[in-house]
DNA sequence: TATCTTTCATAAGGCCACCTTATGGATCAT
DNA sequence: ATGATCCATAAGGTGGCCTTATGAAAGATA
């Protein structure tokens, strides 16, 4: 019931297909030795010889013969699903990321990868949960967090700066904001982010009265992003996401002080698929264009 | 272009059809830690996750959900083909064989062998060829020589004894074949056989003038016995080949001296496929049944 | 006929791939 | 909270498998 050794199945199909040892030992890739000695081997397992033995030439036995063409057909069918299998998995790059990042500086860019790797399909998973590539079908992840994880490639892409923001709607209805205190005249999206503290002690003020429903929680730069452009307070944004609003006069950033969080965002893949065509692909196109944005 | 290792492909197959680490192990006679590694191995051979970890269970990506089938199917191929061909080889039995033999000897106790293994079928090759199991489809031979071979299980059947043979109406011919001498006032089959002066050296005659036609050879035992059954002469003939027509008085031994050749006839067969079902049940029988030959 | 070439078999020897054992982590069940 | 189940991982040993080297047989060539 049990199959014989594998190896030696496999030898004996490049044999007959040959009908040369030599040959066949050529196109596996090791020493005529090798192949007569798993022939043998079959042999013996199978209690039959699969071969005869004529003077320069072997030749298949009838029963060698009758086994053949089944080993041929079924490494073909091997052959074929790995091959489709490449295909396939070669041309689809899975990322999953973070909604944020996804939204505000993937999605915009994605066009250029296209371009850069046209025969390189994208399918972006977008999702808050740690990335898992053990559980997650997944290339490569985007993900926020302050240190490096085992089993995984971690390439920095930047820290999650963070400044206040506002339309210049907003900041024109009190006529300009130009110091930190005006920013206090005006409402301010999720008031309980703990990012505010900190940003308004760097510039000296502690304990600011902030302005806000302390119930809004947007929970998302993207979405608090939109709120902002939409003039309906300040949000305290991480200004990389923002690059074209800023750049367009959608959004304005009033200070060029930025505080800074331990958190930073990542590039991560397993470091099995360090290697992967795609993978590599995807990583240097990325690091790339992450070097063009002003931080 | 080249498969991954096949064992691993192996494994895979196993654990995809069981979707089950631990029970693959089981089929395969191996350790769950095995199945692991190997799957772990085909992975990264494949650039590509083939099972996500999730918690006590496993599940198939879809690029393994896209394999596995694939991969039973050409599996089905290979177990199906074997088989088929142990079905076909364990009911067919070849037996390589001098003529002599096949005629006197084996032929007509082959009945008796395909009523103690009914499903056994028997292919006779007869042939003067000496056996050689590495340039002929055979799995048992039978063959006359002085020695053993290397790398061959041989069984002496009997030794190549000679005493002379002739029919009852020839005898009767001249009164009786009483004395040695008598047999030299008949023609003699073959008197170029130098087994005639080797036995008539053991019955104490030296250069016995033997009547008959030198250019008379019929090279073959059996050829030899219908020639002396038919009483065209005198042959000197092996008695184990002709017990039957003794016993039925076609045939006259008159004396009990017999030569001995150094020769003998052997049951021979590769060591390595002593243990083949048909190949034991052959020489059981055999071996059981040249026990009873008086010889 | 002698020499060269081709092809397979075999022996010896070394190494690494693969398996086992042991353990730990995660989760579900009770 | 404890036990059971399932998979991952590390460590370690060994035997399967491959290579090298050589020989035998016989076709090819001259």
């Amino acid at each position: 019931m049990n199959l014989p050794p594998l190896a030696a199945i496999r030898v004996f199909e490049a044999a007959a297909r040959h009908g040369n040892f030599t040959k066949a030992a050529e196109e596996l890739g090791m020493t005529q030795a090798a192949v007569s000695y798993q022939i043998k081997l079959l042999e013996e397992r199978v209690g039959a010889a699969l071969f005869l033995r004529l003077p320069r030439q072997v030749a298949l036995t009838e029963i060698g013969a009758r086994l053949a063409p089944s080993m041929t057909d079924a490494f073909e069918i091997l052959r074929a699903a790995f091959a489709t299998m490449r295909e396939s998995t070669e041309g689809i790059l899975t990322i999953t990321t973070i909604p944020t990042f996804a939204a505000t500086w993937l999605v915009p860019r994605l066009g250029s990868f296209h371009m850069e790797h046209p025969s390189l399909a994208v399918r972006l998973k977008s999702t808050r949960d740690m990335v898992d590539f053990s559980r997650q079908e997944a290339d490569v992840g985007i993900r926020s967090g302050q240190v490096k994880w085992p089993g995984l490639v971690c390439h920095k892409l930047f820290q999650a700066d963070f400044t206040p923001m506002l339309s210049p709607t907003l900041a024109a209805s009190i006529g300009g904001v130009k110091t930190p205190e005006d920013i206090l005249k005006l409402p301010i999206l999720d008031p309980g982010d703990p990012w505010w503290n900190i940003w308004f002690n760097l510039v000296g003020i502690d304990k600011p009265a902030l302005r806000g429903d302390l119930r809004t929680r947007l929970g998302d730069q993207h979405l608090e992003g939109r709120a902002v452009l939409a003039g309906q307070g300040v949000g305290i944004l991480t200004p990389v996401f923002f690059q074209s609003e800023l750049q367009q006069g959608q959004l304005i950033q009033p200070f060029n002080v930025v505080g800074t969080s331990k958190h930073a965002y990542w590039l991560v893949y397993p470091e099995a698929r360090r290697n992967v065509p795609k993978i590599r692909a995807f990583r240097d196109w990325m690091l790339g264009h992450i070097g063009e944005v002003k931080t």
